[in-house]
DNA sequence: GTATTTTTTTATATTATTGTAACATAAATT
DNA sequence: AATTTATGTTACAATAATATAAAAAAATAC
């Protein structure tokens, strides 16, 4: 679940944001002054900030000089369309800005790009001779294609993106059956064995007897 | 994958540029000097250059009098409103200007039709005995015309300019019909099997189970 | 309005994936 | 060493997904 802080002290912008982007499945916060936006960031994480320029008490800009010191994206939001203060807030690291007044969309696209940005998800996975393309779900062994089942891919990418992390038995059939671990069956032995044989690497998946499996680099 | 050189020591408008350009889909990098423009110049191949005029080391102007010893194209970014700097830039070589403040709007706009002037959209498809020349919609295989109907022809066209990528059937299906994929029937494996059939690709298209199909090179 | 071509749908066949059962083996515990 | 617990391995069946052919519908040409 990604956490939004959302410092604005117009309460109808405030309220305005709030709806749109709950119905669009993020979490929100609102914080109406500089002031109450600082304690917030202190007391919880979160994964984006909205930070309006004018706000009361504190104002946006040393605001963002704080939220920079602790690495969260921040994107700006401003009623002046002049473009000094745009080129102001991206100097002091915002991520990026919109001018008021804007449309939810575009908010949100450029909160899916921010994002995307920040915690980006690496497309090319590497291991010795392996190579995966995550967008297009390609495999190489050696520059030829290994011909993998959707289950296996996603199992491998899981793997991948924790090499060297033993990962738990339960959690990894969560993240990639999307549904609860039962633990009575061999389902997730079976795909490992599958994946091990199919990019010959038995010894680089490795058991973690009573946890799960790991990666080993 | 447009590449884009953007030479400007600005920071916060390299940035600016940076970030509205690579959603826009455009793969970019930052030099900061007229030196830095040079070498990244020689190390790589750009489709594009946005140059500022005022550059510490090398000087916008220098700089693009070697730019278009190369022939790439560029578009100027002047901070003077003087219409003699334009001219001056334009009668270097420069492809297009633009003034500081600018909207990112006008740039990318810009950086459109500079472009299309330059690269026209690629017409020409081949791929082993097949030829596809988009604007006539003519197929040959072997030299010889393959008779495609449309919706044929444009599915191919969407397999070869994604190349060894998997493309997500209700993805490859609303590009092509340009309505929403409902998936509860069989007409994209029937064209499929269309062309698997008309171009003897029968192992050139695979299936990619779950996901949808790839042009397999 | 009819003929022809193209596209979609339907029905059925075929295939691939995946979970599971059943048993084997290995590791830990007693 | 015997027992218990955990994982490996294999084959197989259920299911879901795709292929295929032929009919129906829609679009286009005549």
């Amino acid at each position: 679940m990604t956490d939004i802080l959302i410092v604005e002290d117009d309460e109808a912008i405030s309220n305005l944001i709030y709806v749109n982007l709950k119905d669009e499945g993020y979490r929100c916060t609102c914080a109406y002054d500089g002031e109450q936006g600082a304690d917030y960031i202190e007391s919880q994480n979160f994964d984006l900030v909205l930070l309006d320029i004018m706000l009361p008490k504190i104002n946006g800009y040393e605001l963002l000089e704080y939220i920079k010191t602790i690495k969260i994206p921040v994107i700006f939001i401003t009623a002046k369309c002049d473009v000094n203060d745009r080129i102001k807030g991206l100097k002091l690291g915002a991520d990026d800005y919109i001018s008021k007044p804007f449309q939810i969309g575009e908010l949100s696209a450029r909160i899916e790009a921010v994002l995307r940005r920040y915690f980006k998800v690496e497309n090319k996975l590497v291991l010795d001779d392996v190579i995966i393309q995550t967008d297009s779900r390609v495999v190489l062994k050696q520059g030829n294609p290994v011909c993998l089942t959707v289950k296996e891919f996603d199992l491998l990418v899981e793997l991948m993106r924790n090499k060297n992390i033993s990962l738990y038995r339960d959690q990894l059939y969560e993240k990639v059956w999307k549904e609860p671990f039962l633990g009575e069956t061999r389902t997730l032995d079976a795909h490992i064995q599958r994946l091990r044989k199919k990019l010959q690497w038995e010894d680089r998946i490795k058991t973690v007897f009573r946890i799960g499996y790991r990666l080993e680099v």
